[in-house]
DNA sequence: AGTATCTTGGAATTCTCATTTCAGGATGGC
DNA sequence: GCCATCCTGAAATGAGAATTCCAAGATACT
């Protein structure tokens, strides 16, 4: 009886995900929106309600599909350090280069704004901000089980840095940051923690 | 025979920097900024011109009053990492509690949302950039001078690193980061540095 | 084929926002 | 005390925003 939906909202989700990751929330109108999946306002209210909701279900996919296969992926790998400079060079390579260069991070864009106002978006953040530094501690308890840990550094410690230092080429990369500059002070910050970091 | 002013421009502008600050540019309405600092539209507008001059002006009233002081007490103490040390406790203590907190930097705010794509906003954020690396780079001088420094510590590569450190300090503590937990990982990238570098 | 149900397109509605305008009031040099 | 000049207040303007509505079209089960 019923008709069925015309679209995918999937892919549709997807390309809101990207409005919202380059231009904020802020500063992108339904409108815009509308132009840019094509599809009607009236499917865009029937399917996702209003803009904030469209906002919350674009930021839970961004998470869902950019940044927890990066988190698992770290955290999984067993080869411990290398692991961590790996992910860090596809970080910076994606922040600096290709589709979505100077684009940032859709989380920590969303610290600075004013969306983080909304609880359920703060809840995003602290989820994001919670299985990143998680991952990165797996990673360097299984480098530290392998002995790649320089004396009297502690993983715990170490995770946050590392974490933070995340959020900061996030952030930089949206200015612009040169990604040789980057890759060479997270290298520094690895040969800080490490007995010998890959590159 | 002209009139005068009747009130202060740069109180008025002091008032704008905060909720420019707390509040982004998107989400701060002129009406805001008339009830805020209690004057007329017609003088906002005479004086400071259109919304977005005003949100020029108060980054730049921002870079010049709060963070150029800090960063030129880093640059010109002489004490080396003790210096460096001190400025970041203060950067979280500013960050997570009294009047500021969970306001973040303003520039770094801006490095996240749509004011970057202004070319005089972006021009803002890349001085402020140097200027911090500039100072860091500076005290890690006075330090590598004073024999602070661990053997095969870089002081420009530490430089950019402390910098990308306080722009993850700026970022989370936006998002209530504790401050006790921000402040141990400072210190422990510090002492990754340093041969001994004070809290 | 018929029909209940959902989708779709686009106009309509209701706000809010930035900016302008203008008449009246205050100022200070003459 | 006069007047050119600037300031002030409040309303007006006009663009653009989010959201809702409704008539028309499409669907799939009976």
């Amino acid at each position: 009886m019923p008709d069925i939906k015309h679209f995918d909202p999937d892919a549709t989700l997807e390309t809101v995900v990207r409005l919202f990751w380059r231009q904020g929330v802020a500063s992108t109108g339904i409108q815009d929106v509308v132009t840019a999946t094509g599809l009607n306002r009236s499917s865009l209210y029937a399917t996702f309600g209003g803009k904030q909701d469209l906002y919350r279900a674009a930021l839970g996919r961004y998470l869902e599909q950019r940044s927890q296969p990066m988190f698992r992926r770290l955290a999984e790998d067993g080869r411990g350090l290398p692991a961590v400079s790996e992910f860090f060079g596809g970080l910076i390579e994606a922040r600096c280069s290709g589709e979505y260069a100077r684009w940032g991070c859709m989380v920590s864009n969303a610290h600075a704004g004013a969306e983080n106002s909304d609880p359920e978006v703060r809840a995003v953040l602290d989820q994001h901000h919670h299985e990143l530094r998680e991952a990165m501690y797996a990673a360097l308890i299984t480098a530290e089980t392998q002995g790649q840990l320089s004396s009297g550094v502690d993983p715990g410690t170490s995770a946050d840095l590392l974490a933070l230092l995340a959020y900061g080429v996030n952030l930089r990369s949206r200015a612009g940051a040169d990604a040789a500059t980057l890759s060479r002070t997270v290298s520094a910050a690895l040969n800080s923690i490490g007995v010998r970091a890959a590159a």
